[in-house]
DNA sequence: ACTGTTTTTGAGCGCTCACTCAAGTTATCA
DNA sequence: TGATAACTTGAGTGAGCGCTCAAAAACAGT
């Protein structure tokens, strides 16, 4: 009895995610968001709700993504170090100069550093999605000592935002101008420092 | 033949890097700037020109008083590796949540992913400022391998920008509402990293 | 084809933004 | 003390912000 919406939803979302992650919340205005998703203000709001709910939803949907894609780095080695160490190559492989990510550093980063003391309600978000992230890291290491990989005296919460603040400092460092192969041998020598973690065999 | 200025310019720019680091460069606006410095629109652009221009000279500003700290850590270890680490905790302890400083993370890095996209003029001094730091940490380390604190066979640049995504991870990761004790674990890890690279007696 | 419902449209709302400038004020020096 | 030059003031500028809503358009079911 009525017509269908011209618009998918996750396409809509996932260019606002890219637009949200290049410029940041501030410097993605409402008329660039207009023409990236190609929709009038009033389908937008009644999409979305507001510029907020818009960019909550594309900053959840960029945590989304980025936990499948550490899901797959995981899958693809049956060890979990050699895993996150294949994450962290392959974080650098993305965050080169060069590439066609948006941005090269993390849009959740970008996120805290910017809303942190201006938009609580979007800072609460990247907390918890970094909190989510750090749980997720503690639980592989766990399962990684388990295993007996990880040497059995490890504290592995602690080693979990150890690695965290590791992926945040090669991702935010990429975002310089530099040589590529620069980010490369960052994450590399980031990867060596796990294999100390290592059980002694 | 004239008064003089009534507002002393290092102090206004002491104000205005507080704010701009707190908020951000967009999150800052001439109102909340007008306030914190106590000055009328009309003074402030006579004296810095710009909202950019203000946000350049508060950059600097911070950039100079960064590296004033990091010497001073230096002054108090006669050892250089011994005075990187101190330099790890300090920044620990300043980044620490229930600090005074207006934000945990760095103004730097705050404005290099703020601005890559949206503000060239402004990312490029970001970029210079942290080009300046590798040279002084690369320089730095060059020194202890020459007085023997480092293995021969490190390769001084690369550390050094090790070190420095180290310290951009560091700082950034303190922005998440977390726990003063396991900002200061973060640091030691890191500091003890660090060890790894001395050379062996 | 007609009807009923939903979606799309875009002009334009009130507001805040960075910024200007003519007028007023104040310190300096003859 | 009066002339002069510099600084301060704050109302006001145009532009852009996020957002609204009445009208037009488009589809689904009869």
């Amino acid at each position: 009895m009525a017509r269908n919406a011209r618009y998918d939803r996750q396409i809509a979302l996932d260019k606002a995610m890219n637009l949200f992650w290049e410029r940041g919340y501030a410097g993605a205005s409402m008329k660039q968001i207009e023409q990236a998703l190609d929709m009038r203000p009033g389908s937008i709001y009644a999409t979305f709700g507001s510029k907020d709910g818009l960019f909550g939803e594309a900053l959840a949907a960029y945590a989304q993504r980025s936990g499948l894609e550490l899901r797959e780095h995981l899958a693809g080695n049956s060890s979990v170090l050699d895993g996150l160490q294949e994450h962290l190559r392959c974080i650098a492989r993305q965050a080169s100069p060069g590439g066609e990510s948006p941005s090269r550093a993390c849009m959740v980063v970008k996120t805290l550093l910017e809303a942190s003391n201006t938009n609580t309600a979007i800072a609460n978000q990247a907390n918890s999605i970094l909190n989510a992230i750090e749980q997720t890291l503690t639980e592989l290491l766990e399962q990684a000592k388990t295993q007996g990989e990880l040497a059995q005296g490890t504290h592995c919460a602690r080693l979990a935002r150890l690695l965290q603040a590791q992926i945040i400092g090669l991702r935010s460092f990429a975002q310089r101008e530099i040589r590529p192969e620069q980010v490369a041998e960052l994450a590399e020598d980031m990867a060596a420092m796990l294999d100390h973690y290592r059980a002694r065999h």
